[in-house]
DNA sequence: TGCAATCTGTAGCAATCGATACAATAACCA
DNA sequence: TGGTTATTGTATCGATTGCTACAGATTGCA
């Protein structure tokens, strides 16, 4: 009985059999574009596969499901488009800096016209997505996420009397990560740069993030 | 030729037939609840007719489509839920206290654990709904509208003296229409009324319409 | 070489989608 | 009452949904 699972084990780990044919980094790549431009739900497995380039064998071998698939977009969407964005933020000397880098990557990604009009991460705050319970546990984890990161940089910047003391670190960093959530949605229905960077403009201003206008 | 088409047109116009069973407007807010409960593509069309309590035959008799009933249950919406917050800031003596009595009654929506928590109008901002033409172009007004609206009423107050003449009434009402997207949005993910009611308030006194904190 | 394990493509699953065909029903006018 | 017309429910359309069964291909190990 020890001994048989003994084999079995060893069997799973040593007997390798048929490799991967597909580049597994490229498909999930093409996927998250396909996910990026036309949404969770709207998006079919056929029209998926036809993007990956694989069939539905490989697919349901190496991703779990559509759903799992699509959590695994979300992550690598993180990891690499919005990093650059957290990058822009945390590359400038100050936190207030630090916002205008975070708002000006954003608005150079809606600018270039080959790019989808929503972020993939803030299109998944919808119905069809948080229908699905581990989507909407990642989701949420994302997006109280980043205002803690924001407003901890606040706090420290506080510390260093960079910031006023009276300073709302953790208010201040939730009205901006709103604030984008409507961007997005509202850059969906129109899109002027200079109509957005005043916005942008006075709503930094208002909150004591730019000395002026 | 002409005898008949005349013989035709009276008919049309006299000839009544068996009468509408239903009660349309009970039918249609039963179809606004559901869409705005679940949304568009979520919604499926049986689940629409057993809401509705009618068959295929009356639907497609009455509304030509999903996509129409949709449309019109949109505009029932504007003109009863949304109208009524609307009516929320025009009925205080100030733009300022208007836009606060508008986001008083987001709020008192948020705390209704018997409505939904999007605005059916903030949830028709997404890919799948504004894939159709018909709804996106009535979409763009709609939001359009809402900030064109306030900042009216913002520059109204500027010719007053209420406002100060360096009061930028578009910008600030298209951070206020932004913000308020990104709100529906994120209280899909979480929802606590206190911290909402500081992040208003911060936003407003930060935009010149409220005096204190 | 033969066995076992994994990958891949095809073909098809049951379920559901929005929409329609159509006969039965009901209301009106002559 | 008979003729005309609109409403209603049923039954079903073709298309599409996410997903799976399975045979054939490919690999490593004995």
């Amino acid at each position: 009985m020890s001994r048989q699972m003994c084999i079995v084990w060893y069997r799973i780990v040593e007997a390798m059999a048929r490799n991967r044919e597909f580049n597994y980094e490229k498909a999930m790549e093409r996927a998250m574009y396909l996910f990026w431009k036309t949404g969770y739900a709207n998006t079919s497995l056929r029209d998926l596969l036809k993007a990956m380039g694989i069939g539905e064998g490989s697919f349901y071998n190496t991703f779990k499901s559509k759903k799992n698939a699509y959590l695994e977009c979300l992550k690598h969407y993180d990891a690499t488009v919005n990093a650059e964005r957290v990058r822009a933020f945390a590359s400038q000397p100050t936190a207030a800096e630090g916002v205008r880098a975070f708002f000006h990557a954003i608005l150079n990604c809606l600018d270039n016209p080959r790019l989808p009009k929503v972020c993939l991460l803030a299109g998944a705050i919808a119905p069809d997505v948080l229908a699905e319970r581990e989507l909407r546990t990642y989701m949420r984890e994302q997006a109280t996420g980043w205002a803690t990161q924001m407003a901890a940089r606040f706090d420290a910047e506080k510390k260093q009397h960079i910031l006023p003391q009276d300073f709302d670190s953790q208010t201040v960093a939730t009205i901006i990560v709103t604030f984008v959530q409507g961007l997005w949605r509202m850059a969906l229905i129109s899109y002027d740069r200079p109509k957005l960077e005043r916005q942008i403009s006075m709503l930094l201003t208002a909150l004591n993030l730019q000395t002026s206008v």
